[in-house]
RNA sequence: CGGAGUGUGGUGUAACGGCUAACAUUCCUGUUUUGGGAACAGGCGACUCUGGGUUCGAAUCCCAGCACUCCGACCA
């Protein structure tokens, strides 16, 4: 991709309402922009981020036997009445809104029983189960407080996968394939090492839910954790039997502040008996369906690897979703300019072009262009210049750690 | 929803109740430059959040509303 032909522009300074360090980064290097409180659009280099995290989600809930759709953002008040949480003094992020002739309808905040009620006209034998399904898809909530940049918004991506099982058994067995999904995620996301599968407060039907936590003081959460053993227990259910559940030792622990970017739940049959959610098994009996829902805020992850993962001058990516791989830069003083460029187009071909590569080739002066890619945060930043072009070398910069080498144009593709 | 703070060109800031609202940056033209946000010259860009009020006169003081940020509560 061409910068020149990006549409996205850096700037110096954030604007000054955004404090949370993510939102202000990303505001500064052209990822995002903000509507207003906990509502952002995503600019071009945002999304290709946002897709290159959802396919990292993707790849994941279709191993463990996933399968996306999309239901709709508008829901039905006479699903929502069936178990009572229409009403607002219920559930307090609702968005509503009426049809013109009157009809209420909601802005879906979550979709376990839009999804739930779409099933019973799909599944009525055991040989509809077991079902995982799952969507990426907006979702409105009405925050009283939106804050912390992407991390608490109104209007936010999130996937959330439903499972729906013949029996608490097979359930049980999906529970922990998703565990293992759901840190191989926060791991290919750069965020593995800081995030811990947290025991936290559960739902009516099972005494436990599992969260996903990493850590950062950015976040709302306070957990305990056992670095060793990477546990943690969130400090609304720290107790004796959790601590003997989870395998835990007081002393062990230390106390962190968190970000939540994934939660997962065994939900029984909450939602699948009030609906009528049955199937019948091999004899012809009626048995009710078990339920668990799974989410990652994928806004909220994006959100998360910047507030953690950037430093005093910029964005740092990791490779598997940095918008780009390589950031060529070419500076075109103090050398032949036409040269250069002509060195720069070749090996923009050579690193693989407009997916791999962004290519710097605005008539700039260097010390532009470096602050603009340190903040950026592409992983190997690329220099075509003069200097380079009589060495027979470029020069590669490693974002993260800062390490500059010289290297031929063979260990450059090795990388 | 309770408390606090802040609203001035796109962005960051300035302006005693008193001249045509200033400076920097961004952007546009041109010249000269070119390895860590260059220099010079010229130019575009603001009903000072909205509505009332006080005053000869309001960006400035008062009231109300709205928005944003922070703290708290809330967070299937």
């Amino acid at each position: 991709m061409l910068q020149s032909k990006l549409f996205t522009k850096t700037r110096k300074e954030a604007p000054r309402d955004e404090v949370s360090k993510n939102a202000a980064l990303l505001i500064r290097a052209g990822y995002v922009h903000k509507e207003m409180a906990g509502v952002y659009s995503y600019l071009p280099l945002g999304i290709i981020v946002l897709k290159k995290i959802e396919e990292i989600v993707r790849k994941e809930m279709d191993a463990i036997g996933g399968r996306e759709l999309v239901l709709t953002a508008l829901q039905r008040k006479d699903v929502w009445e069936k178990v009572g949480r229409w009403d607002d003094n219920t559930v307090d992020v609702w968005f509503k809104t009426n049809l013109k002739d009157g009809m209420e309808l909601g802005l879906g905040f979550t979709h376990d029983e839009q999804l739930v009620n779409l099933l019973t006209e799909y599944v009525h034998s055991y040989k509809d189960l077991p079902l995982y399904l799952y969507q990426i898809h907006t979702k409105f909530r009405n925050e009283l407080r939106a804050k912390s940049g992407l991390m608490r918004g109104r209007e936010f991506l999130m996937k959330d996968l439903y499972s729906f099982n013949a029996t608490e058994k097979e359930q049980d067995e999906f529970y922990e394939k998703i565990k293992i999904a759901y840190m191989n995620i926060f791991r290919e996301c750069g965020i593995g090492d800081i995030t811990y599968f947290t025991y936290a407060s559960g739902g009516t039907f099972s005494k436990y839910s599992h969260e996903f936590q990493t850590i950062s003081d950015a976040g709302e959460d306070t957990i305990y954790v056992d670095e060793a053993k990477k546990i943690a227990v969130n400090d609304e259910v720290l107790n004796d039997e959790v601590l003997v559940g989870a395998g835990l030792d007081r002393k062990d622990l230390v106390v962190k502040k968190s970000i939540e970017v994934g939660n997962i739940f065994k939900q029984g049959t909450k939602y699948t008996d009030p609906f009528g959610l049955q199937y019948q098994d091999e004899s012809g009996q009626k048995k009710s369906v078990y339920m668990g829902g799974y989410g990652i805020g994928v806004t909220r992850l994006m959100g998360t690897i910047v507030e953690t993962l950037s430093d005093s001058v910029g964005i740092v990516w990791p490779e598997s979703i940095a918008p780009f791989k390589f950031h060529l830069v070419e500076i075109l003083g103090g050398g032949d300019a036409h040269k250069v460029k002509e060195s720069a187009a070749e090996l923009y071909k050579a690193l693989g072009g407009d997916d791999i590569v962004l290519y710097d080739d605005r008539d700039l002066r260097a010390g532009e262009k470096f602050s603009d890619s340190d903040l950026i945060g592409i992983p190997w930043r690329i220099v075509v210049s003069g200097k380079t072009l009589e060495g027979g070398m470029y020069e590669v910069k490693n974002r993260r750690t800062g390490e500059v080498k010289m290297l031929l144009l063979q260990d450059l593709l090795a990388i």
